[in-house]
DNA sequence: CTAGGGTTAG
């Protein structure tokens, strides 16, 4: 009789039309689309459900939190709610907190309605939802009023909000602060931990990263796949080796190599940390592979200079029906201007757009600026910056004017300069490069201008370091460091080192034209002869503290400089030594005097 | 069955 009532009567709901509570609550459970949810609410207004607290909790969460949900339509419900209890709010909370931008705001627009309008009081998860939607909107003022509300409700001694708290913190830049909350909590957990060192990681400060885990040990959480992949990222980006390689121990240990994350992140930091053929052999033995598994392989051949490889690679990945991305990209373009592989880097920025509709960004056209750059083409680099949606971005007047120090181009070179100056954002590194076009084009009096440009403007230098890791250290080197405890003997094996390699071949450039990049002081800017750049202080730190016949691996932050350059491949040769420099663009292998890069950066 | 953690580029 009542079934007749109802114009849905024939669909497969029908029998929930004398369904009890709990049958509709299964049904909620298992919804999955907003049609179906539109069905079971009629059914639940029929029933006169819809003032049924769980129900309509349940009904609530499922519009607001489910990836095919509604937020306007859990709005909806939740003002039909008569008297909404913490649940309720939580979940619209939660909603807005994963939405997309600005929307998150709406998230604190709830809870201040809940503390004011309602007789709902937060609880734990509230403010793990409103933490969140802090994070994401960026509401650093917010994050430390919560922060207040949390101490005052007791609520600093839960894990879980603390984590958030850290994590709200670290989102808003305030790591400091976020440590302060992780030291000061009463009892860490492993997710804890692994928030810990991300945020670190995040926030670019990877020896912290790295330390974190030297105490993470003592305090027996042990560690998972979440541990490793930042850990290992950390290890990547400073080109700590021999961490990396205890970590993939680790991870054998506990099968966690064959976890898809932590497999690509092992790809990544044997790829960042010189090894490329253990990068492959991680590669060749992962049962799956996704987008970063194939981007990790082809950005990594690409910053060695190996561009055909990275070409190789990329045919496999769409032979595996991966689809590329523009990170993809960015590594195929390094390679081949690394390489010198014109054709090939143009008809890829192509294919970006043409076949896989995806837009070049400013980094996709930097790397054709010094895909033509490089190749001496710079009428053509020149081109790429005019037709760029983004000529006035410093970064390829930059990369334009590194081309013109190469192809030692006066002309085209004080064009960019002209440029950096025009768009305000000239840096001691540019000032250095033209000065050393004038220099190898013999204009004395274009290098006192360069000279005191710099003084004259106060151009803020970016400070040069190199680090090296010998045993499970790692050891950071300044410009003339003698900050190092052992100082003293590595300018002694410095002289040492210098002296051998001068039997082969090598011959300091005393000239003060030599503008060196790394000189991030007035003092030494102009002086390469009285100055130890940083990778000459870790190249002989690492010959001393290394048994003979292992390869070194420096990382710096900026471009190695000619002599520097020079220096390493008479070292290669006059110690038998293996020397991998991981420059600010890419790798240097030297061995038997020669440079992987055939003196060409 | 209301909560917190992961990789490539920059």
């Amino acid at each position: 009789m009542m079934q007749s009532l109802h114009p849905n009567s024939n669909s497969k709901f029908t029998p929930l039309m004398m369904a009890n509570a709990k049958a509709i609550l299964s049904l909620l459970q298992g919804c999955n689309s907003m049609r179906k949810l539109h069905k079971i609410h009629a059914h639940i207004l029929i029933n006169g459900y819809q003032h049924n607290p769980s129900i309509s909790e349940k009904l609530l969460n499922f519009c607001a939190v489910s990836v095919s949900g509604s937020l306007a339509y859990a709005q909806l419900v939740f003002h039909r709610i008569h008297n909404p209890q913490t649940p309720a709010w939580n979940s619209m909370i939660r909603g807005f907190s994963q939405s997309l931008s600005p929307l998150q705001l709406q998230a604190i627009v709830f809870y201040n309605h809940m503390l004011s309008a309602s007789h709902a009081w937060p609880d734990t998860y509230t403010f793990s939802f409103l933490l969140k939607a802090c994070e994401e909107a960026k509401e650093e003022g917010k994050c430390r009023e919560v922060h207040g509300f949390i101490i005052r409700f007791g609520y600093d001694q839960d894990v879980v909000v603390c984590t958030n708290l850290i994590r709200s913190y670290a989102g808003n830049g305030l790591i400091e602060t976020a440590h302060k909350v992780f030291e000061e909590m009463p009892a860490r957990d492993l997710v804890s931990w692994n928030s810990m060192i991300s945020c670190y990681c995040h926030a670019g400060l990877h020896e912290e990263a790295l330390k974190m885990y030297d105490q993470m040990r003592i305090s027996n959480v042990g560690f998972d796949g979440f541990t490793l992949v930042s850990l290992l990222s950390s290890c990547a980006h400073v080109g700590a080796l021999h961490m990396g390689v205890q970590m993939h121990r680790f991870a054998c240990e506990r099968r966690l190599v064959e976890n898809i994350f932590v497999g690509n992140a092992l790809i990544d930091m044997y790829a960042k940390c010189g090894s490329l053929a253990s990068a492959l052999s991680i590669f060749n033995s992962m049962p799956k592979r996704d987008v970063f598994t194939w981007n990790s392989m082809i950005v990594g051949y690409g910053v060695h200079g190996r561009g055909d490889e990275a070409i190789t690679f990329f045919g496999r990945m769409l032979m595996a029906g991966v689809r590329p991305n523009s990170i993809t990209f960015l590594g195929l373009l390094c390679g081949c201007s690394h390489q010198g592989l014109v054709k090939e880097g143009v008809q890829y920025f192509h294919m970006m757009s043409s076949e896989f509709n995806l837009k070049p960004g400013i980094k996709h056209y930097g790397c054709m600026v010094d895909l033509f750059g490089r190749a001496g083409k710079l009428k053509e680099a020149l081109e790429v910056i005019r037709s760029s949606p983004s000529q006035h971005d410093p970064v390829l007047w930059r990369t334009l004017l590194g081309s013109c120090k190469i192809h030692r181009n006066v002309e085209i070179g004080e064009m960019a300069m002209r440029n950096l100056v025009q768009l305000g954002s000239l840096g001691a590194g540019d000032c250095v490069l033209l000065s050393g076009i004038y220099a190898e084009a013999k204009d004395l009096q274009g290098v006192a201008r360069m000279r005191k440009l710099i003084q004259s403007r106060g151009i803020k230098t970016t400070p040069g370091w190199s680090w090296i890791e010998v045993g499970d250290q790692v050891h950071r080197f300044v410009v003339d460091d003698k900050s190092h405890p052992d100082s003293r003997e590595i300018y002694r094996k410095l002289e040492e080192v210098i002296h051998r390699a001068s039997l082969v071949g090598y011959a300091m450039e005393e000239s003060s034209l030599v503008a060196a990049p790394e000189s991030n002081t007035q003092e030494y800017c102009w002086e390469t002869s009285t100055s130890y750049h940083s990778e000459k202080l870790a190249i002989a730190y690492g010959l001393a503290r290394t048994p003979e016949g292992t390869s070194l691996l420096i990382v710096k932050n900026l471009r190695v400089c000619r002599d520097c350059h020079n220096f390493t491949k008479f070292v290669s040769k006059a110690f038998d030594r293996e020397i991998i420099v991981r420059d600010r663009v890419r790798f240097h292998h030297f061995r038997g005097g020669h440079c992987s890069c055939k003196d060409f950066w």
